[in-house]
DNA sequence: TGTACATCAGTGAACGCGCGTTCACTGATGTAC
DNA sequence: TGTACATCAGTGAACGCGCGTTCACTGATGTAC
């Protein structure tokens, strides 16, 4: 009982991006093969030139993805703060950015090495982790939490550093560190760049 | 007027890794193609066999280059230093060790790439870029400039600081930085980790 | 309302490419007597 | 000191693989009259 596919797929763009970016989360970029895309998605390889104008336009709807799950991630962490004073709330919700980032980086390892390694397709709905990192950093500054001075450059080494300790830990030398000691780990990293950037 | 080789190439073992060093340099992880290796080294391809069980062996010497590269870099930087008070001059050298670490990484970007990405070879002399920075968080604490209670982290910290930021403007979104902006921006985050580890 | 025709979205064969690895081989080297 | 022989370090053909991309094609859809 097989159900005849008809002819014309209806949606097979979306279908592809999909497809993709679920061979993406266990595969990172090298596995995001467009055949077998297609093969997955029950179409012929050449089906996908209809849509995309080469592997790397797909990639690029990929990565755009990756970023958008990022943003996420981070949004989630910070959903959970409930500290009711302001700069503290302020200073809560920036080590939350943090905890988001590494939980997916941690978590979705394939999509979050696409995000960085594919150039972003152009026109596509795109999450934006360092836009939400420097709304936060104002949100630091606002409540008082941190000096004006410090503002510089605070957000490309909050950046920087999350980044890193994720990069480390998902596919560099520090990729076997059990998950516990992991987010410990990262608690003390946080309590550093809080202590700088909230240093009188 | 073509020099005949000789059968036996005498070396080809250090020959080969040369050659993989160099093509590594240029291209990055991908790019060390066995059949390219042996290519450029006047070989066949199947004479690497002899000397490495497989792609991934050849890979992993490369990776031993990269990291005593990096931790060369590193030592270049701190070789800078002429402070003479103990407490400044530690603090001095650990931000060294962040500049020859970017350094390295925006100068041999292929290299750092391989670096990381695959498995040291076993029992090959390889640098220690994580011992170093180790050691100076170690001189921090006995000169005084770092207490010790902030000695716990301080080390995956700095680390993941230096690490993202050089994997941002290597690979990253923020590879199009032009250098000088790029080498101020680091300043900023090297003052935000001093700031952090040097908080009374 | 029915039909001719343009357009759209698929198909499948083919091209050209290069890779890692294996294997039977051969030329060169070195060592035991 | 000379030689037989084992061993070492190369060669080159072959295997099997899968990829991205192109192209002439065909089936399905929709639109103008």
């Amino acid at each position: 009982m097989t159900t005849t596919q008809p002819y014309h797929h209806g949606n097979l763009r979306a279908a592809l991006v999909d497809t993709a970016v679920e061979l993406a989360r266990t595969t990172g970029p090298d596995g995001v093969v467009l055949r077998e895309v297609a093969r997955r998605a029950g179409v012929s390889h050449s089906a996908a030139y209809r849509h995309f104008s080469d592997r790397a336009a797909l990639l690029g709807e990929v990565a755009a993805a990756g970023m958008t799950g990022l943003e996420e991630a981070m949004r989630a962490r910070m959903a959970e703060i409930e500290e009711p004073d302001p700069a503290a709330r302020s200073v809560a919700r920036l080590r939350a950015t943090g905890r988001g980032y590494v939980d997916y980086a941690v978590r979705e390892p394939g999509l979050f090495a696409v995000a960085f390694a594919a150039p972003i397709a152009e026109g596509v709905e795109c999450g934006d982790p360092y836009g939400l990192l420097n709304e936060v950093l104002d949100e630091l500054v606002s409540t008082g939490a941190m000096r004006v001075e410090r503002r510089e450059g605070a957000d490309v080494a909050c950046w920087s550093t999350v980044h890193g300790y994720a990069d480390l830990h998902v596919h560099g030398p520090l990729r076997d560190v059990p998950a516990d000691e992991r987010d410990r780990a990262l608690e003390l990293v946080l309590d550093l760049a809080e202590a700088g950037l909230t240093r009188p």
